[in-house]
DNA sequence: AGCACGATTAACT
DNA sequence: GTTAATCGTGCTC
C-alpha cells in the first residue's frame, strides 16, 4: 500500500545518523516536467560536521559547502571525478554542516525513462550507485540547494515502506581512500538488500 | 597561476 | 584484480 505523505523539515532536522537510517525505504521523487521519476532508497551515508574528515565541510564554509550550513531539507548536489553528480540531503539544525548521500535506489516509477537513460544496463544496475542515480533521474547541479520540503518542489521524498533493523546493515563509508581514521572506518553507511527486502518491495503495489 | 585529487563508473586484464 | 575518463574545488606558490 503506497503512502504519498511527503517528508517534512522535521524529518531532516535531526541527528544525521538517524536521518540516514530512516531514509532507507523512503521514496525519492524527481518531478520532471510534471512526470514522476521515483524509487526506494536502499543505501545512504552520513557526513557529519567539520570534524568528520570524510565530509566536504572539513574545509569549512566555502562556496561549495555553503548549502550544508543552511537549513535541513535542502539538496546538496555536487560534481566529482570530472563527470558525476552526487545527490545529498542536508540534515541537522541550520548552521551545522551535515548531509546524507543517497547511494542506491530501487527504481519504481517511470522505469521506461530510467531504462532509456541507462541503455544496455540491466535493471538491478540502473541506480545502484550515487552517480548512476543522478544519471537515471536526470539530476545535476541546477538542482543544488533546492528545498525538498517546499510545496511543489522538483525533488522531494515520500514515506515508502518500513524496513526492519534486521535487514539494515551498517558498514564504513565507500570511497574514502585517503581519509584518516577513525573517519575512514566509522560505520556511517546504511544499506538494505536480500530476499526479505524484495518481498517488502513486491508487496508495496 | 598551477597543481593534486576526488563521497565514481565502466571497461578493461 | 587495474586503470582511464575528465574537471571543479581547495590549497600552495
Amino acid at each position: 500500500m503506497q503512502s504519498s505523505k511527503s517528508l517534512t523539515r522535521d524529518f531532516f532536522a535531526r541527528p544525521t545518523l538517524q536521518v540516514a537510517r530512516e531514509l532507507i525505504g523512503t521514496r525519492l521523487v524527481h518531478l520532471e516536467n510534471g512526470r514522476r521519476i521515483a524509487g526506494y532508497i536502499l543505501e545512504a551515508e552520513a557526513y557529519i560536521g567539520e570534524a568528520d574528515q570524510g565530509c566536504h565541510a572539513r574545509a569549512g564554509r566555502t562556496k561549495r559547502t555553503a548549502v550544508m550550513y543552511g537549513q535541513p531539507g535542502f539538496t546538496y548536489v555536487y560534481f566529482t571525478y570530472g563527470m558525476h553528480w552526487l545527490l545529498n540531503l542536508v540534515t541537522e539544525e541550520e548552521g551545522f554542516p551535515a548531509a546524507v548521500l543517497i547511494r542506491s535506489i530501487w527504481s519504481s516509477e517511470s522505469v521506461d525513462l530510467i531504462s532509456s537513460r541507462r541503455e544496455g544496463v540491466p535493471p538491478a544496475r540502473w541506480t545502484d550507485g550515487p552517480g548512476k542515480i543522478t544519471q537515471a533521474f536526470n539530476i545535476d547541479g541546477s538542482l543544488n540547494g533546492i528545498d525538498v520540503c517546499a510545496p511543489g518542489a522538483e525533488i522531494f521524498l515520500e514515506e515508502g515502506v518500513s524496513i526492519p533493523d534486521s535487514i539494515v546493515t551498517k558498514t564504513p563509508r565507500v570511497g574514502l581512500n585517503s581519509v584518516p581514521e577513525p573517519w575512514k572506518s566509522i560505520p556511517w553507511r546504511f544499506l538494505t538488500q536480500g530476499a526479505a527486502l524484495q518481498e517488502i518491495l513486491a508487496e508495496d503495489k
